[in-house]
DNA sequence: GGAAACTGGTCAAGTATTTTGACCGGCATG
DNA sequence: CATGCCGGTCAAAATACTTGACCAGTTTCC
């Protein structure tokens, strides 16, 4: 196989303290017990929480059996563990080639960075969603079909989640977990994203704002919901009226919530969109109309795409750098590689706003 | 002699990242000078303080010449290391975040392939197009800096196609190459897709037809405009006027040519444009025109990307599978890595044609 | 000759990791 | 049953690293 290129070791001291451990077990260099946690901090010369981390990664490889009060028994000796190759699998609901080419580019970051470091990125796309059958059955013939040191998690559903929190798996969710699950995630700061969107269009004199988004929501759209709200009650002595509009996720459908919304008394002035397709839907079809983009209607996109910036007139917006986001997904998906846990529960990434003429 | 105690190596990442330094010198991964700071940064996944502090290290040991404005020199004679990892370098002129989905599409499917089998893609995105410098120098620097067994060019100029096959550095270009040049090549027949566009609107009773381009054509510009021409001769009898317009690449640029194309005497009926992006923007000026799609202008774009499917009404175009496409890259490629050379020199594939109701 | 685009040089603010030092309760032995 | 050692837990402080910005010198090309 081909040699590991020339680069710097990145390890945690954890890390290093459990192959020090490992090495000693091999080594023989205890029998029977280990010394004192204190005794052995003190003689490597690293804080006890990193000692007992890099001793609770070999509690897990049965290596070594742990109890309150008594001294840290040594279980058998240590085979050098022979590197296998490590492999992370991706879960999504669709093929890459239909999302959202973002989505992809952060998947291309991400797949570049582990590739980097020996690991490889595999991904299993769960046709159709997998709300169809069974979560729990798909899921198992998924994960021991094709074992993966740590999965990705792509837009899944609640029964997804819990699955995983409830079998153990180790896996990073990459969007909103949902309540009560507490499984280590990376996702945009939808809610902050939102409720700037609202102070934004209040701010430049709008008074009556759509928010549209799909039926099927996820934990992000829940997010979104929240924090459009929280922009409109922030507002409230100026009597904003803030509303929000399902569609069904189908390019018919947008077209035809747009045409409710005209057709309403209360015909709005600027839209949120959720999605950067559906904005594209939205954006084609208010034209279409004959309506004008920004002086009828303001047009904002909760989400962010390269090609909003080929429409005319260009589309403000919300973005993360998905470098910066695939990095998150990176340090985490390491973390639980080499740590078999990642104690971060839910990092947040706030959006940046992109002004553009569509507002 | 003893055994060195067993101990958690404590080393800082400054450290780590000399000793990277140290290795890559002495295994002679650069010539000459290492690459920019800002470069191995983005390489090492290292900040630019650890490095320089890194470089200050290797400095004092006279290994390193520093000085601002010039390049890092390399003092020491290294010898060449037969036994590197086998990396794949891909050459483009513009960052992936600001390509096409589908380039990033195919991008990501050729690193997924490299990947499994050992290899690593490493982007190197040459600024500004790599037309500012000459191209020999620009070509040099960053082909000794960061050495690849094998190269992928994606649009690259002719002095570039040129200057690999005189360099008889092992590469695959993606795109066609130019006349005279018998590099190994994997494209999209435009051709083939143009000539096709022609006759399906001729086949529906347009008589006017313009192609929308931009001005720096690459060689499938070329290829497209001669297919554009071929479609309009074989339908000669009827009249057909075929007009080749071009603009700028600049959104603006792309309105302005429109608008001169729209007060003409003889306003076309139908566009092909070439391009997705600029599509988007064809698409959604026309609509802020008035002009109906496609009652008043039909309009087909001859590349693809999947946000298409979401502008009303969704677009006529011509798509390559990215997944396919890299497929063949990848072939081309471990042909070269395996063998050193690949004889095919020009692989063409057909797009299929994805009618919608912009037409 | 001058603008643009490189190069290294510097710094402050933000984030992540690791250490410190403290306290708790279980377990073994005199 | 008391003492002392053991692991279990935690929050605050210190440190290491990253980020993003700006500056100045050098090269290149128009």
């Amino acid at each position: 196989m081909s040699a590991t290129p020339v680069r710097p070791a990145k390890t945690s001291l954890i890390v290093e303290t459990a192959k020090a451990l490992r090495l000693g077990i091999a080594s023989g260099q205890w029998k029977g017990h280990l010394p004192g946690e204190r005794v052995l901090c003190n003689q490597w010369q690293v804080s006890r929480p990193t000692l007992r981390a890099a001793v609770e990664l070999l509690k897990r490889e049965l290596l070594l059996e742990v109890g309150q009060g008594r001294r840290t028994r040594i279980l058998m000796q240590a085979e050098a563990v022979a590197a296998r190759p490590l492999t992370v699998g991706l879960l999504s609901p669709e093929s890459l080639e239909s999302l959202p080419p973002t989505v992809m580019h952060w998947v291309d970051e991400l797949r570049s960075h582990l590739a980097a470091s020996g690991q490889l990125l595999k991904v299993t796309v769960g046709k159709g969603g997998f709300g169809k059958k069974s979560p729990v059955q798909a899921l198992e013939v998924i994960t021991s079909g094709s074992p993966a040191t740590v999965w990705v998690l792509y837009q899944a559903t609640e029964a997804m989640q819990r699955w995983f929190e409830e079998s153990g798996l180790p896996c990073v969710v990459v969007g909103s977990t949902f309540p009560g699950v507490t499984l280590p995630s990376v996702d945009r700061d939808y809610r902050a994203s939102c409720r700037h969107a609202v102070g934004t269009l209040v701010q430049r004199g709008h008074r009556r704002i759509a928010f549209l988004l799909q039926e099927n929501r996820f934990g992000g759209d829940l997010e979104s919901e929240a924090g459009f709200r929280e922009g409109v009650a922030a507002a409230v002595r100026r009597e904003i009226a803030g509303e929000i509009v399902h569609h069904n996720g189908a390019v018919d459908g947008i077209c035809t919530s747009l045409d409710i919304l005209l057709a309403g008394r209360a015909r709005p002035t600027a839209l949120l969109v959720a999605r950067s397709g559906y904005a594209l839907t939205v954006h084609t079809h208010l034209l279409r109309r004959g309506v004008r983009i920004p002086q009828d209607m303001a047009v904002l996109c909760r989400d962010d795409d390269a090609f909003l910036d080929w429409v005319v007139p260009r589309m403000t917006r919300y973005a993360v750098s998905p470098v910066a986001f695939a990095k998150r997904i990176y340090h985490l998906v390491i973390k639980l590689v080499e740590e078999g846990r990642a104690k971060e529960t839910g990092v947040k990434v706030v959006p940046a706003f992109l002004g553009r003429e569509s507002v």
